[in-house]
DNA sequence: ACTGGATCCTGACTGC
DNA sequence: TGCAGTCAGGATCCAG
């Protein structure tokens, strides 16, 4: 499910209703997840305060005091919903945070490719978040960046976005998007692609992803925000999803192959190799 | 060093 | 109605 906007949408959801709050008890219900929850997870943050709600990339960071933060992802399926009465749990929630009162934080995801670790001090030096690239809404993020990291390469120009060292938080909905807005076709290898067009490349990320973040994220089929309501970005979609529909910016029909495994939509006339 | 492919898992959907 | 095959928002690992 969740790319960058979604994952935001959790954070700014989640920050004001649990920051300050006590950690009654963690409860993990189901320890497979990508990686195993480590044992001994419950005891380390029992009786802690949250302090903070953060995101990098995909990845939400929950401090719990000092340095820790639980360092949690969401993978394809994932969510994170605040329940003020929690219903018994549903296949699938997989861990609750219960904080003190009645109020839960509960985890679930179908496909178990979310994970939940505990991070001692210096999360940016975590082996998940080390190799990160820079947030694509933060300075460190424009065309110059794409444009030096794309030299000598000759993968494809979305897979080349969708490398987290290229740039955090950017998967297959908001990439196909990006390309469609900036004009360029995702099959172009990546290091045919000049400075001018990577400085429009970077500007189009922005834009989608701050439209989206607006929307409450994009909802396909199970996302939904800290709330349980879903994003509306959808419906402001141009490419992903559309494949043989007029593209909305020249009537052409929109193209869908598939690139590095993952459906991928285009305009012929807009996007050309 | 790069690149493409396989892989983890469940559920929804399609076509026979 | 049932069953097999395909696909899905992610990201790591491995062989070439």
């Amino acid at each position: 499910m969740p790319e960058l906007p979604e994952v935001e949408t959790t954070r700014r959801g989640l920050a004001p209703r649990l920051t300050d709050r006590r950690i009654e008890t963690l409860v993990v219900r189901e320890r497979r997840l990508r990686w195993p929850v480590a044992e001994g997870l419950e005891t380390a943050v029992a009786g802690r305060r949250i302090t903070s709600v953060e995101r990098r990339g995909k990845y939400l960071l929950i401090g719990v005091g000092g340095e820790r933060r639980l360092l949690w992802h969401l993978g394809m399926s994932g969510s994170l919903r605040v329940l003020a009465q929690p219903p018994p749990p549903q296949p699938h929630d997989h861990v609750d945070l219960r904080l003190a009162g009645p109020t839960v934080l509960r985890f679930n995801d179908p496909r178990r490719f979310g994970s939940l670790h505990l991070v001692d001090a210096a999360p940016e030096q975590h082996p998940l978040l080390a190799g990160l690239g820079p947030e694509p809404l933060d300075r460190g993020f424009d065309g110059e960046w794409l444009y030096g990291r794309a030299r000598g390469r000759r993968i494809a120009v979305k897979a080349f976005l969708m490398d987290g060292a290229t740039v955090a938080g950017v998967g297959n909905i908001y990439a196909t998007e990006a390309l469609h807005r900036a004009g360029i076709h995702p099959s172009r290898p990546a290091g045919r692609i000049g400075r001018g067009r990577y400085h429009r490349l970077a500007q189009a990320v922005r834009e989608v992803l701050e439209a989206a973040i607006a929307a409450g994220g994009t909802t396909l089929r199970d996302f939904t925000g800290s709330e349980g309501r879903p994003g509306y970005f959808r419906q402001d979609l141009r490419a992903y999803g559309r494949a043989g529909k007029p593209c909305l910016h020249c009537a052409e029909p929109l193209r869908e192959r598939r690139i590095g495994q993952r459906a991928t939509v285009w305009c012929p006339r807009c996007q050309r190799l």
